[in-house]
DNA sequence: GCCAACGTTGGC
DNA sequence: GCCAACGTTGGC
């Protein structure tokens, strides 16, 4: 099992709009950064991902799994975009904001604080248990 | 709303 | 293949 970072606008796709899809999921389409098609190729059935708010919010929300491994993005008759589908998993207790993972220094590596603008990222085991603990799961 | 960082595009 | 120009993202 791997561990992921799906970042959207809440404005565009909120955690609301991925819990009203329910166990069906929804594609994770619209990425065009080679970086982030990338790791979405790398993910298996039940991974396991952040929901990660950005801009106004910058908090993780939630928790989703994987439920369809990349395949051709459906916005998109370029075969260059593939994208995997998701559903959302639970809610978290407690948002983690992006200033409680910048004060940790444990942290520190995370894509989320070294590279912001990647929307699909990778991570470690250790930065998942860390995360879900301040997120009170 | 601004701007820095980054990725992509296209001319040479 | 390099690099300048441009567009987009996302934190502040």
């Amino acid at each position: 099992m791997r561990y992921w970072l799906f970042k959207s606008e809440p404005s565009t796709w909120s955690w609301d709009d991925q819990v009203a899809k329910g166990d069906a999921g929804e594609e994770w389409d619209g990425v065009r950064n080679y970086q982030a098609r990338n790791f979405m190729r790398e993910m298996s059935l039940g991974d396991h991902g952040f929901f990660y708010h950005s801009q106004k919010d910058r908090e993780i929300v939630g928790i989703v799994e994987v439920c369809a491994e990349a395949h051709q993005d459906s916005t998109t008759d370029d075969d260059r975009w593939d994208c995997v589908d998701i559903k959302a998993v639970k809610p978290v207790e407690t948002p983690v904001t992006l200033d409680m993972v910048k004060a940790d220094q444990r942290l520190a590596d995370m894509k989320l604080v070294t590279n912001s603008r990647l929307s699909v990222q990778p991570v470690t085991e250790d930065e998942w248990k860390i995360v879900c603990e301040m997120a009170g799961i």
